[in-house]
DNA sequence: AGAAATGTTGCGCT
DNA sequence: AAGCGCAACATTTC
């Protein structure tokens, strides 16, 4: 499943692609996750073109020349594929044909993907936002929760996934299981800019990968959520803890605050 | 071949 | 009682 680097990276790439280009035909299928109709989306975007796709959170938003938005979230297994006349892709979702002949599939085989029209504004600020600095760190540290926790509390800040948590917070020298409310002011000044640096760095990576990436999700460069590496950058040893049914990968250089 | 992985929701346990 | 773990979703990928 991409995370909110790889998003990043779709988003310029679908803009770069469907900018300007008119939709002429919209089709949802019938086991799409949606509270919305075919009849709804496409009074409210057939005819209209496409005036910017970007990234919220871990959500993508075509926004058309009407003012209406489409979000769609990927969630674990969602893709997008360009095709030509017929799509050939199993497990479709949502069909978009634009204008020059450009056409957009989104599949997931989980059927989890969630399209939405309009979504509404959210007020939790994106991991990539300027609101995200040292201040507001430290606000929601404010709780005896696992610091990786909050990192990954889609209401507190958008954006953060299970394996850039553990980059970000190797970045900071911090353990993921420290408890939010013992971590220094220096602490929280290191996460906010650790989240910076570790997700923009992220972006430039994938986008270097693969040229025009639209799908699927490139890990080979992270640093500690990574099976394929046994120690960091420094030399320390890699641990792997399943906690949720999930990996959290971390080292001793990171100090656990209790 | 069998395990691992990925996000979100909602529930039950402590 | 806040915070955590777990199950479910279901197929692909290693």
């Amino acid at each position: 499943m991409p995370e909110l680097p790889d998003l990043e990276v779709f988003a310029r790439n679908l803009q770069r692609r469907l900018k300007r280009k008119k939709l002429l035909d919209i089709r949802l299928l019938t086991d799409a996750v949606t509270k919305t109709s075919q009849k709804e989306l496409a009074n409210a975007v057939v005819g209209a073109s496409v005036s910017a796709v970007y990234r919220e959170g871990k959500e993508l938003r075509f926004r058309f020349s009407n003012k209406n938005i489409i979000g769609i979230h990927l969630m674990l297994r969602g893709k997008f594929f360009w095709f030509e006349d017929k799509n050939t892709h199993s497990h479709t979702l949502l069909e978009l044909k634009f204008s020059a002949g450009i056409n957009l599939a989104l599949t997931d085989y989980q059927h989890r993907a969630v399209i939405t029209l309009n979504p509404k504004e959210s007020t939790v600020p994106d991991a990539l936002s300027k609101a995200v600095n040292e201040k507001f760190i430290a606000s929601i540290l404010q709780s005896r929760a696992a610091v990786k926790n909050i990192l990954l509390d889609q209401h507190i800040i958008r954006g953060i996934g299970n394996a850039y948590a553990d980059e970000i917070l190797w970045d900071a020298a911090m353990s993921p299981f420290s408890a939010a409310n013992q971590i220094p002011p220096a602490g929280a000044k290191a996460l906010a800019r650790s989240i910076r640096k570790v997700l923009q760095n992220a972006i430039k990576q994938v986008d270097k990968a693969e040229k025009g990436i639209i799908g699927g999700e490139i890990r080979d460069f992270l640093q500690i959520h990574n099976a394929s590496k046994k120690n960091s950058p420094s030399g320390a040893a890699i641990v792997k803890k399943m906690t949720a049914g999930r990996p959290t990968y971390y080292t001793a250089e990171q100090q656990l605050y209790k």
